[in-house]
RNA sequence: GCUCCGGUAGUGUAGUCCGGCCAAUCAUGUCGGCCUUUCGAGCCGAUGACUCGGGUUCGAAUCCCGGCCGGAGCACCA
């Protein structure tokens, strides 16, 4: 491929960019660094009633987060004008004509391969009745591409390019009454734009070969079309009318409820963009549709995370235990390394007593058993807990598992809202005062996890993986 | 129903156009070992696939035909 390459990413204004909306939005971004050109954003809101305002803002700061970057950006509602345009240069051509058939008549004579009555009225008599059209009533009349009638689809037969639609428009408000369909808006734009490479999923088969009419009705070059395949995310419902109906019947939290598919939602488990990208670029643009596991986005994450993340101490589900007979000259401060692997970062400082908490289940799965506290001591989980030993060869010896803990005095309280959004509560060692949003750490033993909030100095987390 | 399109290990993917170097790549997962004061990471090893049946050919994942399975479209949505 010789050349600038020009490609858009044209989503429909309707939610928040979920995941399938990051695969066209990476490969478009990726074909633009690997051949050189542009990267077009452009909104496609030409069906006033099919608009969620708050996606203007959404869709922007959703493809920042995914760090795809573009040159230029339009908002289809802003070019109602150029259509209109277009229609009537197409009905000068004499490639397109109002018809006002009820749908149910058109389909039964497109069906049969016939052109119905108002197919072969003059190019004057059109543009009269195009002149018209914002007068109708809705419902009452389209425009029609002329297509070819004996084409095998029937779907492809002289398609609709404008219609009539009696709604309020969130942008522009009622200042049009005819608005084009997405296969006339995307074709006309494609083409003015100088987009070379059209990115889109297989469900737009037959509309690319719809517009390929237009094309050359106009006499323009086709773009190149490149159809992928559909993706489909393990145990998510990626359809954003099914999220909305959610949030709004208060299932879900919101867009970014760890339950959905969404990009904010991705985001707030503490996935990070470069473990999206990495995926979608494997997944590439192949038009057989895939399933994506949970488990390998976790895995393309714990990559990038475990490097970065540092570690901490927080109990989920905690028991109080208090260590009878620990000797004084035990109880201090616990030094242990932010990241193993990285002693650089230093150390967090944990105050130890002999009283702390433990989590239940390690405490019920060691009954009767030596248990090695980390970097602190030994305890025997007997009828009562009583110190054991304080080396780790010690521990080793008697076989011992070796669990996290939390000071019983000195901790945060701390929440961990989990992929279902259960929340998990309990309490996480001192030295997370230093923590901020957005960071994501290692809790250890139970995984990583972003912080989302902090509130009255309790820290609430949102589970990534293991 | 009609039109079109797919089908490589648990999942994703390379290879399919231009048949041989493919007893099929890589990633992720799973299992095992080593190491480790995380059930994480790392290192080592293992596991596991060409949808089926015919045909063409010296030779087929790759070409042809048919079956099976799956998907998309058949809107005055995008």
């Amino acid at each position: 491929m010789d050349g600038k390459v020009v490609l858009r990413f044209a989503p429909n204004p309707s939610g928040p960019l979920h995941i399938g909306h990051a695969r066209a939005a990476i490969l478009n971004q990726e074909y633009m660094n690997r051949y050189g050109g542009k990267l077009i954003l452009r909104v496609e809101d030409t069906d006033p009633r099919r608009v969620d305002p708050d996606a203007y803002q959404m869709i922007p700061e959703d493809l920042k987060w995914l760090g795809v970057q573009w040159q230029e950006e339009y908002i289809q509602s802003d070019r109602i004008e150029i259509y209109h345009e277009y229609a009537r240069k197409l009905i000068e051509l004499g490639e397109a004509y109002m018809c006002t058939c009820p749908g149910e008549e058109f389909k039964k004579l497109k069906d049969a391969s016939q052109a119905c009555s108002c197919r072969d009225m003059s190019i004057e008599d059109n543009l009269e009745r195009w002149e018209g059209m914002p007068e109708m009533a809705e419902g009452t009349a389209v425009l029609r591409v002329k297509t070819d009638l004996e084409h095998k689809n029937p779907a492809i037969r002289d398609w609709v390019a404008m219609r009539i639609v009696d709604a309020e428009h969130p942008r522009i408000g009622t200042k049009f009454r005819v608005y084009p369909m997405m296969n006339f808006a995307v074709a006309v734009d494609d083409h003015l734009l100088g987009v070379t490479h059209v990115l889109r999923g297989k469900d737009h088969l037959a509309n690319s070969e719809k517009q390929k009419y237009l094309y050359n009705h106009f006499g323009w070059d086709v773009p190149e079309f490149i159809h992928y395949g559909r993706l489909k995310m393990e145990d998510i419902a990626l359809s954003t009318s099914k999220a909305r109906a959610g949030i709004e019947d208060g299932l879900y939290t919101g867009w970014d409820d760890p339950r959905l598919g969404t990009i904010r939602a991705i985001a707030r488990r503490g996935i990070m963009q470069e473990a999206i990208r990495e995926l979608m670029l494997e997944i590439g643009v192949k038009i057989a549709d895939s399933t994506v596991s949970w488990k390998k986005i976790y895995g393309l994450n714990r990559n990038l995370l475990e490097e970065s993340s540092n570690r901490y101490f927080a109990v989920f589900n905690p028991e109080k235990v208090v260590i009878k007979d620990l000797p004084n000259s035990l109880k201090g401060t616990v030094k242990r390394v932010k990241h193993p692997d990285f002693p650089d970062r230093g150390y967090r400082e944990i105050p130890f007593d002999g009283e702390i908490y433990l989590d239940k289940k390690d405490i019920e799965d060691n009954q009767n058993k030596v248990l090695r506290l980390m970097d602190a001591v030994n305890i025997f989980m007997g009828e009562e807990i009583t110190y054991h030993s304080s080396s780790l060869g010690d521990a080793r010896k008697e076989g011992a598992r070796i669990v996290h803990w939390v000071p019983s005095e000195s901790n945060n309280r701390v929440g961990l809202v989990m992929p279902d959004a259960e929340t998990l509560y309990g309490y996480i060692e001192p030295s997370s005062d230093v923590l901020s949003v957005d960071d994501i750490v290692q809790l250890e033993r139970v995984g990583f996890a972003r912080l989302d909030s902090i509130q009255d100095g309790k820290l609430t987390f949102y589970f990534a993986h293991k």
